[in-house]
DNA sequence: GCACACTTTATTGTATACAATTGCTTTTAT
DNA sequence: ATAAAAGCAATTGTATACAATAAAGTGTGC
């Protein structure tokens, strides 16, 4: 009854979220074209498993479904890029608060062990899931905050962040600074709500101005695709 | 290039939105059974294209799906019901105030339009239809404050709502008076968001007030539901 | 007469086969 | 040689066939 195995699991969500870590991770570039034959090859499935996992990963805007021509790893426009972040800095302070007043001392132990595998991801020179296991930590927030419609929307908000900053991150910003997420943690740890939803606040302002959103309005991948337009 | 057809126009969109206005309307009452088989014979498409359909309802949470038991319209519980509520509380009062802030006259006669379908509906007597038109003006003030990402996730919650409604309402209170959407128009007309931002929270305020959040945990449809448990 | 086990049936999950659309290559005519 | 058009190859869209799971109905034993 107390069960907390909510999920069904259904068959093609093994693909789905495999491909759904790999373009978190950076390592299917924004633009990608994925086969439906070539990902069932690799899976060992059908052709009408991969569809379905397309139609989950097209629903959180990770991938474009383009009818007749294919499902492509998306590319946030400049434009998605700032909704997505603008979106998250109206939702995820008011997570923050939410998830500080409701935080239990477990909550607080999971939080830590997040950024601790951060820290050993990054460590290991793995920047690719050290951005994933980021991305984690805000939807752990948003978990504590007991709130699960909210959460999922951040939770694709996140998804949607990490192709963007594949897209627009400067390189000269230093991104994954994990003493926001450590102040983030103890505010939530002592149920300081008002320090958490500011806390939440600056650092996804931080994030936001850490991208360039102001030049490169598309990262070119073919000549076809420059003569194209958009 | 500005053709504003982004839409790709599926094919199972068309069982999908069909399904979805039902449900709107409160045609297909919350707990009904879809039969896979059952709808494909009605819209004449195989049940591939159903499935798909069903996979997209299923994902804006206007069914359910259990895995080898079929798809159900969704019965949000009490706490969903809060949380979708919640939710809209946080986010329209924000788009409306964006939506005021950028109304053109087009924009305020949109709207107008809207209200006016709804009386007509109503007049009708045909209390779905003005409910379903009831929410896609919210929807349209959502595509007014131009925040496609936002407007997305209004889009679902206004769909879960319809089905929160179906289930909780006290028909003693009233629910379509328009007076609040009216007033909402001349605010946004005016570009007055504060105006709109504190019209559309307390219009939202009303609403969630006139559901009954407090008994009734599962509305019960068969005599096995009842004994099962959830 | 009741309970338990088995069989049967209906429904969903998955794979494959077929149809349609698209882009590319080749051919042909100017 | 270039450009247009027709055919070709490849990929996606849809339907159907098969497999697996779960529910329900049936029969037997106590």
């Amino acid at each position: 009854m107390t069960k907390t195995a909510q999920t069904p699991k259904g068959s093609g969500d093994r693909v789905s979220s495999s491909l759904a870590q790999a373009i978190h991770e950076h390592r299917l570039a924004p633009g990608t074209k994925l086969g439906e034959d070539e990902v069932a090859e690799i899976y060992n499935v059908s052709r009408t498993i991969v569809r379905s996992a397309f139609q989950s990963l097209a629903h959180i805007k990770l991938i474009d479904i383009k009818r007749n021509h294919g499902a492509y790893v998306a590319q946030p426009s400049l434009r998605e890029a700032r909704e997505v972040f603008e979106a998250r800095e109206l939702l995820e302070p008011r997570t923050a608060r939410s998830a500080a007043a409701l935080a239990t001392q477990e909550d607080a132990d999971s939080l830590r062990r997040h950024i601790d595998e951060e820290h050993k991801a990054l460590n290991a020179g793995d920047s690719g899931r050290a951005l994933y296991l980021s991305g984690s930590f805000h939807i752990e927030i948003a978990r504590i905050a007991n709130q699960r419609t909210i959460a999922e929307f951040v939770k694709t908000l996140i998804a949607r962040s990490s192709l963007i900053i594949a897209l627009y991150w400067r390189r000269e910003s230093a991104l994954c600074e994990s003493t926001a997420h450590h102040a983030l943690v103890d505010a939530i740890a002592n149920n300081d709500a008002e320090r958490a939803e500011e806390l939440m606040r600056s650092h996804l302002v931080d994030l936001h101005s850490a991208l360039d959103l102001r030049e490169k309005p598309m990262p070119i991948r073919t000549l076809r695709e420059a003569l194209a337009g958009e």
